[in-house]
DNA sequence: GTTCTTGGTTGCATAGTACAACTCCAGGAG
DNA sequence: CTCCTGGAGTTGTACTATGCAACCAAGAAC
């Protein structure tokens, strides 16, 4: 295979991938989409955050943001805590149920990943991971 | 890089991918969504075919694609044509307009993958485009 | 204090999607 | 032939996710 090719064909699988991803988004867990796992994802992370964070880090509107900030705390996933040092800002949390949802979505995702690369060599999974990390990485804010 | 977390790296970095095609898809190319793209693309590949092939192949309710497709019309990209043997059927067609902004969003969208990919050796992105083959095509229906 | 900036919410519009009910047509049963 | 069945598409309805613009509230700068 050329280089030329692969680039072709990693574009082709690209998108293949993307279009699978957004269809698929939402029925292996209704009870939380893909953008709302990423949010409770990020509040495990960070030990908590504004939403402006989290709209930036997403790429997100901070209305659409907000919208899914209010429904994660409807479904008493995350609380907010005013901060006492700028009462403009609203720390997000995760609540204990959040972290117990998050958990859970987790391993479910994670035996998907596993079932479906099982029969993958050792060094092709490590390789391949690299791959995207460096994929992603690119035009990424640096440690951001 | 152990395995096991070569398959907890790749799940996460496939999360990243999937979540900022979702934020991006469309404001690349406002004249063509992901959707209405790989319709095109695979009117183009196919050299035409009934609505309920796209339905099926992608996994959309065919009210959806009766959708799109009515959009891709009224935007001149395609073109329906009886089938003079069944005439409930509707083969779709490209239009020279509807390869032409097919060719111009594939070249778009390949010099992006092409400066994304501009540094990688010949060798990681062979690797990678096998990799992304042998991802994508799990649980794939056979030559599908 | 007045003005500017920032974090967040809400009103409005749009895209994409699914489900269900419908029409149209082809093909077989009688 | 007529009637039924089933497949292809369309349309009505609803819902989700999203963005933009306008707004409100609270610090910050002057």
């Amino acid at each position: 295979m050329q280089a030329a090719e692969a680039v072709e064909t990693i574009q082709r699988e690209m998108t293949v991938f993307a279009r699978r991803a957004r269809a698929s988004a939402g029925r292996l867990h209704p009870e939380l989409s893909l953008v709302s796992y990423t949010l409770l994802g990020h509040l495990e992370e960070s030990g908590g955050c504004r939403a402006t964070d989290l709209a930036a880090l997403h790429a997100l509107d901070k209305s659409t943001v907000s919208r899914q900030v209010a429904a994660l705390e409807r479904a008493a996933l995350i609380e907010r805590r005013v901060d006492p040092e700028d009462h403009r800002v609203q720390l997000l949390h995760l609540t204990d149920a959040g972290r117990r949802i998050l958990a859970q979505v987790t391993e479910s995702r994670r035996a998907a990943f596993r079932e479906r690369l099982a029969e993958w060599p050792p060094g092709d999974l490590e390789r391949f991971a690299e791959y995207l990390v460096r994929y992603n990485a690119w035009g990424a804010p640096p440690a951001g």
